[in-house]
RNA sequence: GCGGAUGUGGUGAAAUUGGUAUACACGCCAGACUUAGGAUCUGGUGCCGCAAGGCGUGGAGGUUCAAGUCCUCUCAUCCGCACCA
């Protein structure tokens, strides 16, 4: 019969959505297996990253519920985002009913690629009752002091008209337009992950060999712990005169206290408490006041160009020379991080000397290199020994922190500090396509929240989309309402929350059975059985965003006492992006793929069979048509020559000693693949190497034309090529199996058993022959033959050493 | 600058973790069947060499009977962070 991929995988699709093929079963006591993806945006068709995320993952959901596993294999839409609005406004349609249509056809999609996912749980974030789960989690949260308002400076983006948080911001860019970020003074959410910041860092130890090394090292750099010294900084008598008493000093934080003795100026950033009373109080020249201004408004890019200064014409106290130095203004200080101020040690550290040397500052060095040699022309930076630096003189600079710090604390002048580059994680965004945040603003009362009865608070649906402001500001009726406590004309906070909020928790959600999905977010007892995700799979851009944020929903719903456990994810796979022609598959570079396509003219199984096979997932995937040709050719030759099975409904009995040598070869190269295919489905995952078995296991199977080893053989390669290319598999496997086959497999170990081996034979580690030789030859048989089929090697050669590697090589170690 | 990877045939990639380097596939070459082949099947294919043989895992050393694998140095490419005090 000729193979019809589209019969074939139609025929497939429809049994298994008849049949509930892949709906989780609610006994507990089973073994679980919880395999996700991370879930899609609703973009409109997929791309091959998609297919490729997806492939991997129902290849382990499919190995692990024919190990007999309960297998929980989930799809929702992280619905909810800007591109649905940005789409609204362009086409002057709805971004539900765009988002929604969206959802329809990637799910047809999804099911045209046969993955087994568990429809019964099927969501999207953008539906209302996962919004009013997450609005009763967000005034939890509120109550438990977990999340506040603030007004800050935060990250504009012009283009997409709404604040990002940090980790939005990709090299001073929106992550999703790339327009240039500009800082504005607003007021926001703010979630406390600085809270977190230690144990989010302490716990990814434990997820060392389980996490890529990669993904743990950018959240420790994100995190970014450093620990050092914090002090004060006191004006002198004329510049607390000058500032009218309304400052006697500012903080600073530096991680080398070593260098305090070689302070020489000190440096605030721009938007420093001082500089702006300064500002106010017109303490400055305009011309001054106008650098200020220009440093204020550059972009974090421009401003790395250059490094630009004033000075403010005030100094502070050195607090162990008590010489005076002078304060400077420096746009290389960031207000966000530490205090906004900094101790300048230009001798020791390179972005203190370029703006010391441009504008003529003292350096004053305070290490010396142990060797004495010292570069001229630049910082000195590394570990030294103390000079100049008073009692301390002639310590390890790097040994010397730790007394300096203790000087300050005993003194009373300074402490040990702890500092973060993580920051509080914001989450207003003034936007409409989101979840409403359930505050409301009330004269009288403040910010107060929602009643619980009354979520879920949702969009309105004749918002208008005009491109200008948020569309939810603009709507008399959502945005004007009674508060929740006093009863009083109030005003609803109109900010919807950062779509990452919901991709924090999403995979709890999932926990949710049929039966208790309506009531509940999820049932304590339903999250204890399927948390944490045995297998999460997703791409390593991620790696500070999302799986950052999830890690913290984690912990605080763990505080909250919604769960007992400190991370979601157990297993994280992070697979590499596809490319075409060398570059990542986009729509501007004009290389993608379309999946459908493919599945037009090749059919899913293809498709998926060569995306496992062309690469590690964990590397890049490069597209090439004659690779997907091949993996085609593949599938149509298993199908074909499965006709050398004679149909049973059990594995055949097969009496190993009585077949040729081909037979054997080929029952071995069968048990390889499966000794394989298990070692690749629990630790490796490297399905390339296990297809590449399958298909060695095939070429012996055809080297040979015993009926029963045929079909023992297709018997354990479709169970083993099921997880891969499903509806091929289960065709055949029903065919002339009943589906019987579709089960853990025993793996004989008499086909292992073999009557010769052969060995290599290496002389001096040089190798010149080979012999064949009975499995059960003394090592003195082996060595005697080995010796003579390397004679002329040996020739006039004094014999040293004799090595039997068994079942591998001789090597014979000669002298001369 | 800091951190993390990765370098193996013409190409995508293997190598049971120190034991016959290049499995499997693509491509290419030859043959068979064909009116035909962008179908199918069979065989060949690391490089140099007529051969014997030599050389080969980015490069240079080292450890070892034996190194793609371990150690030292070095080069190249990719990714992440980046004025974080």
């Amino acid at each position: 019969m000729e193979y019809s991929s589209k019969k074939i995988e139609k025929k497939w699709q429809e049994y298994w959505k008849k049949n509930n093929s892949f709906e989780p079963s609610e006994d507990f006591t089973k073994e679980k297996k919880y395999i996700l993806s991370m879930f899609p945006f609703p973009s409109g068709r997929l791309h091959m990253g998609h297919v490729r995320n997806y492939s991997i993952s129902d290849a382990f959901a499919r190995y692990y519920r024919q190990q007999n596993f309960n297998v929980l294999h989930p799809i929702g839409f992280d619905s909810f985002g800007m591109p649905a609005e940005n789409a609204a406004i362009k086409n002057d349609s709805h971004p539900k009913g765009w988002t929604y249509d969206n959802i329809e056809y990637m799910k047809n999609e999804f099911y045209s690629l046969g993955f087994s996912f568990s429809r019964e749980r099927e969501m999207a974030t953008s539906d209302e009752l996962y919004t009013k789960f997450e609005q009763a989690f967000i005034i939890d949260m509120y109550e438990k002091d977990l999340l506040y308002r603030e007004k800050g400076l935060l990250n504009w983006c012009p283009h997409d008209q709404t604040v990002l948080a940090n980790e939005q911001v990709i090299d001073g860019c929106c992550w999703r337009c790339n327009t240039p970020i500009v800082k504005k003074d607003m007021n926001q959410y703010y979630f406390r992950i600085t809270k977190y910041a230690d144990e989010l860092l302490d716990s990814l130890k434990t997820l060392e060999g389980a996490w890529p090394k990669q993904v743990l090292t950018m959240q420790d750099n994100w995190i970014g712990k450093s620990n050092g010294l914090a002090f004060d900084l006191f004006f002198d008598e004329s510049s607390k005169e000058k500032l009218n008493s309304n400052f006697e000093s500012f903080d600073v934080f530096t991680t080398r206290p070593d260098t305090i003795y070689g302070v020489s100026y000190t440096a605030l950033a721009p938007e420093h408490a001082i500089v702006t009373y300064m500002i106010e109080n017109k303490l400055l020249s305009e011309d001054i006041i106008t650098q200020i201004k220009a440093m204020k408004t550059t972009s974090s890019i421009q401003r790395q160009k250059e490094k630009l200064g004033v000075s403010l014409g005030l100094n502070v106290i050195h607090p162990l020379t008590k010489k005076s130095i002078p304060v400077w203004i420096a746009n290389f200080v960031l207000m966000d991080y530490g205090s906004g101020a900094v101790m300048a040690v230009p001798a020791h550290d390179d972005r203190d000397y370029d703006f010391a040397k441009k504008y003529d500052l003292n350096i004053y060095a305070v290490i010396k290199a142990f060797n004495d040699v010292a570069e001229v022309g630049k910082a000195y930076t590394e570990v030294g020994e103390l000079f100049n630096s008073g009692e301390f003189d002639g310590m390890n600079s790097k040994k010397s922190q730790y007394n300096i710090i203790k000087f300050f604390e005993e003194n009373k002048i300074g402490k040990k500090t702890t500092n973060y580059k993580l920051k509080d994680w914001g989450v207003s965004r003034q936007r409409y396509w989101g979840a409403p945040i359930p505050f409301i603003h009330c004269e009288d009362c403040s910010l107060v929240m929602e009643k619980k009865e009354n979520l879920p608070i949702t969009l309105p649906q004749d918002a208008e989309f005009t491109g200008e402001g948020n569309p939810l500001d603009n709507h008399l009726t959502f945005k004007h309402c009674k508060c929740s406590k006093c009863g009083k004309d109030a005003i609803r906070e109109t900010d919807t929350m950062d779509t990452f909020v919901q991709s924090s928790w999403y995979f709890l959600r999932f926990c949710a059975s049929k039966e208790n999905m309506q009531k509940e977010a999820f049932s304590q007892e339903q999250i204890k059985y399927w948390m944490g995700v045995d297998q999460y799979i997703g791409g390593i851009e991620h790696a500070v965003l999302h799986l950052l944020y999830a890690r913290f929903f984690t912990k605080i719903f763990r505080d909250l006492g919604y769960l007992k456990f400190d991370e979601p994810f157990d297993n994280l796979l992070t697979q590499g992006m596809v490319l075409k022609d060398g570059a990542k598959m986009s729509k501007s570079k004009g290389n993608t793929v379309d999946p459908d396509a493919i599945i037009e003219k090749y059919g899913a199984d293809t498709a998926r069979l060569f995306i496992l096979f062309a690469a590690p997932p964990t590397q890049e995937l490069e597209w090439n048509d004659s690779g997907v040709e091949g993996s085609y050719k593949f599938i149509k030759r298993f199908f074909d020559r499965s006709s050398n099975i004679i149909a049973s409904d059990t594995i055949p009995k097969i009496k190993h000693d009585e077949l040729s040598k081909e037979e054997k070869f080929a029952r071995k190269k069968v048990y390889e693949a499966l000794v394989r295919a298990n070692d690749v489905f629990r630790e490796k995952h490297t399905f390339n190497t296990m297809i590449a078995g399958v298909m060695e296991a095939m070429n012996a199977l055809n080297s040979q034309n015993n009926s029963d080893v045929w079909s023992e053989g297709y018997w354990i390669l479709t169970s083993i090529m099921e997880p891969v290319i499903p509806h091929t598999a289960s065709e055949i496997s029903e065919k002339y199996f009943s589906l019987n086959n579709l089960n853990p497999q025993i793996v004989l170990q008499e086909v292992f058993v073999e009557d010769s081996v052969t060995l290599g034979v290496s002389i001096n580690g040089k190798r010149r022959a080979e012999i064949e030789i009975a499995s059960d030859a003394s090592k003195d048989e082996i060595i005697r033959f080995a010796k003579e089929k390397a004679a002329k090697w040996l020739d006039n050669k004094e014999i040293v050493k004799e090595i039997l590697v068994p079942k591998k090589l001789v090597n014979i170690v000669v002298k001369n």
